[in-house]
DNA sequence: GTCTATAGGAAGATAGAC
DNA sequence: GTCTATCTTCCTATAGAC
């Protein structure tokens, strides 16, 4: 019987959340094994470049997610303010709450030149850019837009971080409810 | 010969690099072996705890000095401005200008249950408290105070991940310059 | 206190049966 | 497509000479 893309989907969320608490390096073969329900063989036989091509899939699997789910929306009608209270909501659904670390932030460690340098910098440079067209749609300057948008990714990756070490999402929570703020706080509702 | 105090800090500062870059599963004894020119057996004989001592003793150390270099002066005297552009200062020092990642951040990888879940969460809430005790000094109401700390604390470590991933420091130099702005807002110097 | 040498096991990866 | 069995490499850790 064929892989279902229902399978092959639900596969990649498991190994995802392997490759999120573990980190790259963390991320055994046993322990994606066990967390698939599949023995390594078979994980080898679909991706057969083994654990990097399972991280690299996962990964691009999660940024396609972030396109069509974020960086779209974030173009498309609605105010500046709804489409960025949209992106807050479906942060929330792809960082569980804050429970769940972000693969920007996981694979982006092991120094210059680890294997996801040029992948990790793309996204976020999409997505900086993605969010500074929104600010300067609603009238802010460009470099000043610019700083704006990685301040919004500032805020994400460190309310995580923040939330994962104290054990607790309320920092993530609350960074998400006021992010709009974070680019355009003179579309405030003081 | 003993091994002198300068020797042993060395040694920690070596064996932290090699934490901060590669995260406490990343740190392989051989790298660890060469980054500090010891061998396997002689990190042994320093650290018969193995790895995790060798990872607790860098945090140890890094805890400290953040202790003494940043929490007490936040403390002390000057104004909280002054006090707060001095942390600043200090955290360029310790994050080397923004290529080097945070231990709390590294080490809080591994899921529910990892070695350093009790020093991460209680260092984080001890530089917490320390802020937001700051923020209470100069007339900030007691939640609003533990908001801005938290506050600032996700910025020092979303700028950081940012920082690596664009491997750009920019992010964390700019965050860095109006750090003091997040805390107190209102003695804004514009 | 540092070294060489090595034990013992877990890591990533492959072969081949079903 | 999944499995068991196996290979090789690397890992953490230890023994013992100097």
């Amino acid at each position: 019987m064929p892989v279902t893309k229902v399978q092959e989907e639900a596969l990649l969320d498991q190994l995802g959340d392997v490759f999120r608490r573990y980190g790259y390096e963390g991320a055994s073969l046993s322990r994606l094994s066990e967390a698939t329900g599949l023995q390594r063989a078979s994980l080898y036989h679909r991706f057969p470049g083994g654990k990097e091509e399972m991280a690299r899939a996962v990964l691009n699997r999660t940024v396609g997610w972030v396109v069509e789910k974020i960086l779209q929306p974030l173009g498309g009608p609605g105010t500046p303010r709804e489409r960025l209270v949209a992106m807050a909501q479906r942060l929330d659904e792809l960082y569980d709450g804050g429970c769940s670390s972000c693969l920007l932030d996981v694979f982006s460690l092991g120094g210059r030149g680890h294997a996801f340098e040029n992948e990790v910098d793309g996204s976020l440079q999409r997505w900086i850019e993605t969010l500074a067209a929104v600010a300067r749609e609603a009238g802010v300057g460009p470099d000043e837009a610019r700083r704006r948008a990685e301040d919004v990714l500032i805020r994400i990756q460190g309310s995580l971080v923040v939330s994962r070490g104290l054990r607790d999402t309320s920092p993530f929570q609350r960074t998400m409810e006021d992010l709009h703020r974070t680019l355009l706080p003179e579309l405030d509702d003081a």
